[in-house]
RNA sequence: GGGCGAUUAGCUCAAGUGGCUAGAGCGCAUCCCUUACAAGGAUGAGGUUACAGGUUCGAGUCCUGUAUCGCCCA
């Protein structure tokens, strides 16, 4: 869907002359990329990365990645994108490593990143943090132990201890705190409300469970409560408890975390090993503290006291053990928990406080500068907020750009407003090895004397531009120059770009200087898209890959940068507003000063059958390889873009091939066979498996019968050229007057120019079904079905062939035009066909011809064109045409069955339709057609009323059968005529609605009253 | 748990700021292999716009609630 919406537009603009740029490339997908890569040398080899390092890796994954990067290309152009593909790139090339480099170097000196804590998903067994996506939770057995904690000196009426629960007992070596509700009375009463509040509206069946639960929300009160006012009370005094084993005096605290309604009411806080505490201590940091007791390979560490040493999970018994041993153990329940483990290395997952680089988005002190030393340079409060500013209304950047979301702009603004404004830090380290490699050089300074030498030989790097240095303190602050040391602290170096990096770095490791071994989310390179692959910060010399053309501009000038940024358009799905889109805005605005683009489209995503999002991972999703081989590109691209409606997903039901009998099977209602994703075929009875990864089952091909409707539609657009080109021998420019054309001549070129129009109105709302099927609607509906029924006599007359021919030249050389952007293949190919048969093409004057359609001038509707009494006139036409093929079809007439045709019809109505007679005569099948105001019913006429005109088909007609359908005919008009006519008895209808309305509606009652007259004269004259 | 969005014909989707009889395509029915096209042509049937209220002369459209589904965030 991306990359047809992409090249659609791009291929609408380059045939408007706009000087196009699609930047094709690929990032690098850093975790996923890796994972699968060692996945294959687990599995081919029986080795982890770390049997064969760090080198040895990256290579492979190198070889790796070319190979899959040539099938996303080899899609992209069997689909037929039109990209620069001289100009390919890939986020890990010497140019878009340059500007990771610089950016990093930049933020890193204006202090827009830093490092800090964080807890993280950690994967104990493979010793690396993963993401969230990436942990399959699942819900085992397990315990709910419920822990004392002795109060430190309890005065009279306090408790002496306080009970909490957990899942996890042996995090409780490293609980910092205790929290209760600050407010447990408000609490209790507001959860007591609510639950009032559901049971009254609750329906029968749950009633008995929530009464429950009222009731003991309600006993609370007494059992609980006053304990709960008395510990707040206590925390507000700043009193603690002990915490068992470590024997560790811990406050209790304040804090909304702890729920009153739910166990004791009070929660132990581990903010090293739990997500939900790490959020209690971020709002406590000044009292409490944070302490890790876990190594990397899941054993504790040295805070642990005298566990040390022992795996975590090994841990957990001689914990129970000793508090049993206390009689801290109040009691122990039986659970379900909630454990997610590693989806690579099935082993479960810790939180792990670690520390990780960050982007500061929210607002810092003196605010940031954007686009430093550009003549786009300004200020902003943050990078969050600089982002957030550029989509704003009254906001422009320095040449007059700003940044819009289509098709539903306040919606999909909103979305990234929300993300950008709460102006989270951004996590830009990933503890991988495939990717960009953090560019700082740390080491740890633990003595005055270290320091000192630290800082004479950072001195060295002080008069370096291109090098930029920070000693930490042992909390994490900057250290002046002459600042002492009570603790460790930390020198960290960064060097601009390589070439710095060859100057520094042996100094640096000669002196305990070590490189970061992570490497930076990929997002942090696929930020800088925009303007790293047009080569900043050097443009006019940035490095090329092998094989590709400079950088230069088509005007001559030597960098592209300038002149192809800012962009217009980024193509892109909801979801990645805020993982990419304002990402790039952000580096953009941060690096350049700009937008990196004006436009964002945001298009549907594809769910499969049941409304499930595809993905290769649940083996749903469908390959376009598999698409295009079956239906061709063209049909794909004209259904994506039918699909393409405007706000809503769309739904793919899919079907697989079976592999034994070549039929499609339905997976909504396929049986599955032994996994999910395996189904049986209902007519072998065997099984098939459409992720094609089970060795004994056969895979099968996934497929949607949806593309039946653009293989349709591109066999009919070539049957139509063929007919078209057959006609088109000898066909010849000459300059043609419109008022000396036919009728149909003149309308065909009207509804040509028409449906040009409304065609780019579609396109320029981003609005790909609607253009596409406007463009089919003329194409279909007016051309084929209408126009090249309506020229077949004349183009067996030579003489009256010629300005058909003429005309149908131009019609075909405007549709092709019209569709080549949905539909380039086909519509390339008849190009030149056309080209060969009719090279001038034209009316008044010939159009600009063009070679190639891909490159040819997109259709200027000619105003001329336009001619709404030939539309109207037409119209009428057809009515009265569609109304005779409706008697013809009522009474069974074969088609090759002439028949004779009479049409009453006075005034205006008949110098209308008089000059259509042998249109009429030709398109209804009849042998004689009178139009005239004293034409005459006969007596065994079949009728029909059309506008004005009253129409008898001679010959046919049943008298029973005709008063059933006249009748029929009759009683729906009466339906509409009492409708109209109750609205406009309506006072307040007259009084109230626009009078243009009511005007509307008192016109389209006497029309309705004609027709029903005149229905009624024909049924009075059957009888 | 919070936010955003959806629910219209058997299926997939349309219907600017409320206003003609709610439209297409697929599927379905009847007829037709008519000299471009049966992957086609002609004609037709099919909808209480998820449900319950409200605002309005008038609601698919605006408001409130309910149900179901999807996405994002925790």
């Amino acid at each position: 869907m991306d990359n047809v919406m992409q090249d659609l537009l791009i291929r609408w603009h380059r045939m408007l002359g706009d000087n196009t740029l699609w930047m094709a490339g690929t990032d690098h997908a850093g975790i996923a990329t890796q994972a699968v890569v060692e996945k294959r040398l687990l599995e081919l080899e029986g080795k982890t990365r770390h049997d064969i390092g760090r080198e040895a890796l990256v290579e492979r994954i190198w070889q790796w990645k070319d190979q899959y990067q040539q099938r996303i290309v080899t899609q992209q152009q069997a689909m037929g994108c039109s990209c620069d593909w001289d100009r390919q790139r890939f986020t890990m090339d010497a140019v878009c490593a340059r500007g990771v480099r610089h950016m990093f170097f930049n933020m890193f000196r204006d202090g827009l990143i830093y490092r800090g804590n964080r807890l993280v998903n950690w994967d104990c067994h493979l010793q690396t943090a993963v993401a969230d996506d990436e942990i399959v939770h699942e819900s085992v057995a397990g315990h709910f132990w419920h822990l004392r904690y002795p109060v430190i000196d309890p005065k009279p009426g306090e408790p002496d201890h306080v009970t909490v629960a957990t899942t996890r007992p042996e995090t409780m070596l490293g609980d910092t705190a205790v929290a209760c509700h600050p407010d447990p009375a408000g609490q209790l009463e507001a959860v007591i409300a609510e639950t009032r509040t559901k049971l009254a509206t609750a329906p029968k069946k749950e009633r008995a469970a929530i009464e429950a639960e009222l009731e003991r929300l309600e006993s609370r009160r007494q059992s609980h409560l006053p304990k709960l006012l008395t510990l707040a009370e206590m925390a507000r005094d700043g009193r603690q408890v002990m915490l068992p084993l470590q024997e560790r005096p811990i406050p209790l605290i304040c804090d909304i975390w702890a729920k009153p309604e739910l166990g004791s009411g009070c929660v132990k806080i581990t903010p090293g090993h739990d997500p939900n505490d790490y959020e209690v201590w971020t709002r406590h940091q000044s009292e409490i503290e944070i302490i890790n007791i876990l190594n990397s390979d899941g054993t504790l560490n040295g805070n642990a006291g005298t566990y040390a040493g022992i795996d975590r999970l090994k841990t957990r018994d001689t914990v129970v053990a000793d508090l049993q041993a206390r009689g801290l153990i109040e009691a122990v329940e039986d659970r379900p928990v909630e454990i997610g483990h590693s989806d690579r290395s099935k082993t479960p997952i810790e939180p792990y406080l670690s520390k990780q680089w960050f982007v500061r988005m929210g607002n810092v002190e003196d605010g940031i500068v954007c686009g430093r030393g550009t003549d786009k340079e300004f200020r902003s409060a943050g990078l969050a907020q600089a982002a957030m500013d550029a989509v704003a209304e009254d906001w422009l950047s320095a040449s007059g750009r700003r940044t819009q979301f289509h098709p539903d702009g306040a919606r999909y603004a909103g979305t990234y407003l929300n993300w950008l404004g709460e102006k989270r830090d951004w996590c830009i380290s990933r503890q991988l090895w495939w990717g960009h490699r953090i560019p700082i050089w740390a080491k740890t300074i633990d003595s005055a004397a270290v320091l000192d030498a630290t800082r004479a030989l950072l001195h060295q790097l002080d008069a370096r531009d291109d090098v930029h240095f920070v000693i930490l303190g042992p909390g994490g602050e900057l250290l002046g120059p002459t600042d002492r040391i009570d603790g460790e602290a930390e020198a960290l170096v960064c060097p601009r770009d390589e070439t710095v990096d060859h100057q520094v770095a042996p100094l640096l490791e000669q002196a305990g200087f070590a490189q970061d071994p992570d490497v930076l989310d990929t997002w942090f390179s696929s930020a800088i898209w925009p303007h790293s692959t047009l080569g900043w910060p050097d443009p006019a010399t940035a490095a090329v890959n092998a094989g590709q053309p400079p950088l230069g501009a088509a005007d001559g000038r030597p960098d592209c940068l300038s002149y192809y940024y800012p962009g217009s358009c980024l193509v892109t799905a909801r979801d990645i507003i805020t993982l990419w889109v304002a990402r790039m805005v952000l580096t953009g605005l941060y690096n350049l000063g700009d937008v990196p683009f004006t436009d964002v489209f945001i298009h549907a995503n594809i769910q499969d059958g049941k409304g499930e999002r595809m993905s290769k991972s649940k083996g749903n999703g469908i390959d376009p390889v598999d698409i295009i081989e079956k239906y061709g590109a063209d049909a794909m691209r004209y259904v994506l873009c039918e699909m393409q409606t405007g706000t809503q997903d769309i739904r793919l039901p899919v079907q697989a091939i079976s592999p034994y009998t070549g039929n499609p099977v339905d997976l909504a209602t396929a049986k599955h066979g032994r996994s999910i994703f395996t189904y049986m075929c209902p007519e072998s009875g065997k099984e098939f498996d459409v992720l094609g990864t089970m060795p004994d089952v056969p895979a099968a091909k996934l497929v949607s019968d949806r593309f039946d409707i653009g293989r349709n539609f591109c066999n009919k657009l070539w049957n139509a050229a063929r007919f078209a080109l057959m006609n088109l021998q000898d066909v010849t420019f000459e300059p043609r007057r419109l008022a000396d054309l036919t009728i149909e001549d003149r309308w065909i070129l009207s509804r040509l120019a028409k449906a040009i129009d409304t065609v780019e109105g579609y396109l320029e709302d981003y609005n790909p079904a609607g253009a596409v099927g406007a463009a089919r609607e003329f194409f279909w509906s007016e051309l084929c079905d209408w126009y090249l029924e309506l020229i077949k006599p004349r183009m067996r007359d030579a003489a009256a062939a010629r300005a058909a021919r003429q005309i149908l030249a131009t019609a075909m050389d405007q549709v092709l035009r019209l569709l080549h952007p949905f539909v380039p293949f086909i519509t390339e190919a008849i190009w030149a066909r056309l080209n060969e048969q009719a090279p001038q093409r034209g009316i008044e004057s010939p159009l600009p011809a063009s070679e190639l359609l891909i490159r040819a001038a997109w259709p200027t509707p000619e105003p001329a064109w336009r001619d709404d009494a030939i539309d109207d006139q037409v119209e009428f036409m057809r009515d009265v045409i569609r109304a005779i093929r409706d008697i013809r079809n009522k009474y069974n007439v074969p088609p090759s069955k002439k028949l004779d045709a009479r049409v009453r019809v006075t005034g205006a109505a008949a110098e209308v339709l008089q000059p259509c007679a042998h249109l009429i005569q030709h398109m209804a099948g009849l042998e004689v057609v009178r139009i005239a105001a004293d034409a005459e019913r006969p007596a065994d006429a079949a009728t029909a009323v059309v506008r004005d005109a009253d129409i008898y088909v001679c010959g046919v007609v049943d008298i029973e059968q005709e008063k059933q359908r006249l009748t029929k005919q009759r009683e729906q008009l009466a339906g509409q005529i009492e409708g109209t006519e109750k609205k406009l008895a309506n006072e307040n209808f007259i009084s109230k609605a626009k009078p243009e309305v009511v005007e509307r509606e008192r016109a389209r009652l006497a029309d309705l009253k004609a027709q029903f007259e005149a229905i009624e004269a024909n049924l009075a004259a059957l009888s």
